[in-house]
This record gives structure tokens, sequence and C-alpha cells, in this order.
DNA sequence: GCTTTAATGATACTCTAGTATCAATTAACT
DNA sequence: AGTTAATTGATACTAGAGTATCATTAAAGC
């Protein structure tokens, strides 16, 4: 762990901006939550941060995840199990991969998802307002056990 | 509520046939369990279930519906919200769409989902092991309010 | 019918993922 | 620097979704 909490941390600007456009004001908690979630290029879960955070309340930590999945700069997605878990959005519009071993969360674009939702939106008698795609993976070379099969709880194989 | 829950159920020969190939003991409780959910065309969840079936302990419930979920008898899936939620399988292998409005699950097949995974699995670094899909939709004439909205919590318009 | 072993039910418990409260603090604006 | 309203943090609380316990009951096979 390299972040200290107790120094004022350096934030991306445009995280920053987020803040400012939703009104909101950039207190020092906020800095360390976003300049933390920053750092991540695996998921994460709010009690995890909480944990790195150490002068940051729980509440504050919470508060600020949920601020930010509102302001569509993280997202939270759901672990085979149910289980949340939040991962900094990069890309505008996509969907996930998420490693079953470590945990990890990628992000991609693909245009056959449209056209999936076309197709499905012609047999459906009603009209689409969203979807949940999650794709999950066992990335190369992942070392650690399996933390989240796929055939426990909700069918995922399906 | 028609299913009364003293008297002996009918319950499909099939559903019966899936606990005595799975070496499980054909119950009065367990048929109380199936015969209530095979009625339903909505998703439920299992409170519900333990509601409607006064004279069948929650533990029992919650227990057969681990078991025929085991069994692919049912699924579970989860609403916008994360809302644990179940449904009898009909197809084989399918996806769901759910209604934000009445909760009403409903199954489609669609080979364009599996193009897209062989897609996504020239840009992944690593071995699919799984996907969840589920189309959230708002059913024709549905005169209920929105309950599970899709922009609340999960990023689910991604 | 008897035996054995699985299954049940009442209940208490657990765990996760938060939310509520509210006095103390602090960012932003003047 | 002073004002004010947003924010914070410590902590308690809640809700949902199950699981554990264990004495009692009842299927299945003989």
């Amino acid at each position: 762990m390299t972040t200290s909490t107790t120094e004022r941390p350096i934030v991306r600007p445009d995280l920053l901006a987020v803040l400012e456009d939703g009104g909101y004001r950039i207190t020092e908690p906020r800095r360390h939550v976003i300049a933390a979630l920053d750092m991540k290029d695996e998921g994460f879960t709010a009690e995890e941060l909480c944990n790195e955070l150490t002068s940051v309340g729980r509440a504050t930590v919470y508060r600020t995840i949920k601020l930010l999945q509102k302001s569509g700069v993280i997202c939270k997605l759901a672990m085979p199990d149910g289980a949340p878990r939040y991962s900094l959005a990069r890309v505008d519009h996509h969907h996930h991969t998420v490693c079953v071993r470590c945990g990890t969360i990628g992000e991609f674009k693909h245009a056959t998802i449209e056209r999936l939702l076309r197709a499905v939106s012609q047999e459906v008698a009603g009209e689409i307002v969203g979807h949940r795609l999650e794709v999950f993976i066992s990335c190369t070379d992942c070392k650690d056990p399996v933390r989240w099969p796929v055939d426990a709880e909700f069918g995922h194989r399906h």
C-alpha cells in the first residue's frame, strides 16, 4: 500500500471536475477516495476502500461511492454470487469482463450487443429499458483460486 | 390465492423426476413448493414463497429452492437493484427479460449472444467461463409503478 | 410393519451492505 | 475574516437473504 491517507492526494482534474459539475464540494475525504480508486485496475468493494482509507470515515466512503456512481465515474456490478463490486469507468458505454479468480474488471464495447437488443425487442412484448451484461473470465495466467464460481447461486452459464 | 397448502398438491411428474434423479426424497413439503412455483409466471422471491406456503417451514422453502436451483429447475437472477429473484426455467439455455414494473420474467434464446461471446473472446486476455445477460423491459400495458428503476444502484443502461 | 436415514420446522443466528443520526467541522463565497 | 450550508465521522441501526441447530418426523427399502 503506497497511498498515505494523511497527506493531500493528487487527483486527476477530470475526476474533480465531476464533483464541481454536480455542485458538490471538493473536500479532503473525497480527494482521498478518488485518489484511491483511481489507482485501482481491479474491482473493489466498498469495505476494501474503507480499510485502505483509514483517514476517511466509513460513511463518507459509502457516500462518496454513491455520489461517483451517480455521476458515472464508477460502475457498480455484481459478481457471480451477487456480491457488489465497483470499478472505475474508463470507457463511456461499455460492459464488463470479470475475472472470477482475481476479480479484475475489464471493459469492452461491442456493437453486437446493440444488434442483439434490437433482435430481442422484436420478440418481446414491451419496451426495453435497460440491460445487464457481464462476461465472466478466467484471466490469462491467473494464479488465484476461483473466488466466484459461475455455477454457484445465479445460473450464469446461461 | 388458490393453492391450499394442506391438501396434497398435484405436481408435474417431470418436476418430481428431478428430485428422484438427484437422489432426493419426494416429500410433502417439496411437493408444495414445486406446485407453488409451477403456477407462477412472474418471478418470485424466497420470502414470497414462504408467505404463500404457510404449511411449509421457511428453512425448508429455502432448502428446496436451493436444491431446485442446483438441479436447473429454477433460475436465480438479480433485479436491477441486485435483489435476487427466482423463476421457473422452461427453456433449456436462455436469458431473461425482466419487467421492471411487475417483475414478470420471460425467457429468450438468441444466437447473437453466442456470436457476441465469440467476438469478445478474441479481445479478451483469458478464457470465458460464463456470462450474465438480463434484458430489462417495461411490459406492454403494464400498469404497475416502476419498482426496479434501471438507473438505480447498478449501472444498467450500459 | 420396522428400520434407517433423510428431511423437516421452529427459531436463533449471521453476514453483507449498507443507511440514519447528529454534533462537530470545513469548503466556498462574500 | 466571517458566515452559512454542505460535509464529515463515530456509531448505532436496519434490512435482506439466507444458514445453523437440533429435536422430531416421515420417506424408502426391506
